[in-house]
DNA sequence: CGCGATACTTCGTGATACGATGTATTACAC
DNA sequence: GTGTAATACATCGTATCACGAAGTATCGCG
């Protein structure tokens, strides 16, 4: 798939990755898999870049003794989400725009 | 709207815009303008680039007594904007993906 | 003559995805 | 008990890209 298709999507689609519960760096990338390929780097990069725009919290803890870092969605996440829906019909709009030209 | 999202739609905006009959710099704008804002630096730098990928051909005519640059899509630039319509669909499924954890 | 519209160009900057590489622990097979 | 894969996170450098700023030049109109 087209990357720059793809950028769009990424940083919405890890906020609804953890938007039902907490989760963590590597869940995040083994759930989305099927969906979307990312990379580990890039996905600490989103993370990092989520949490300095505070759509999301961070918190350390161990799990069978090793370090997990663990990330919750906050408001201004769930509002992101929100404006990516209406960014979606806006999206709509111009794909159909392509396909009418495309038809003539 | 978000520029990420919009990232991926450009170069196939531009396609499609010049898809049913060849065009210059100056009227696609006009033309995806009540669709799609871009600037000047950033359409020519899409003519540009899908010249350099042969997505479109150019020929320079004098108009008025002006030049102007007349870009033509080519058969590698149709297949793109087929491309585009497949990636469609995979953008599709993953905003199904998004907002279906967005509503749990 | 001045100004806005037309038309294209170049430069610098900030944002971004990602491969490569590194560190460290656990689980399991041989 | 040793190697290897899986788990888990971090950092660096690079290439791509959108865009604002600024510039050049012509035409039409008041």
């Amino acid at each position: 798939m087209d990357i720059q298709l793809k950028r769009g999507l990424l940083d919405v689609c890890v906020l609804a990755a953890i938007n039902s519960e907490e989760s963590y760096g590597y869940k995040i990338i083994k759930d989305m898999a099927p969906l979307v390929e990312l990379s580990e780097s890039t996905l600490y990069t989103i993370l990092k870049r989520l949490e300095t725009a505070n759509m999301l919290t961070v918190r350390t803890a161990e799990h069978a003794g090793r370090l997990r870092k663990y990330y919750r969605i906050t408001d201004a996440g769930r509002r992101r989400l929100e404006e990516f829906k209406s960014d979606w019909s806006e999206m709509n709009r111009i794909y159909r725009f392509i396909t009418k030209e495309d038809a003539q």
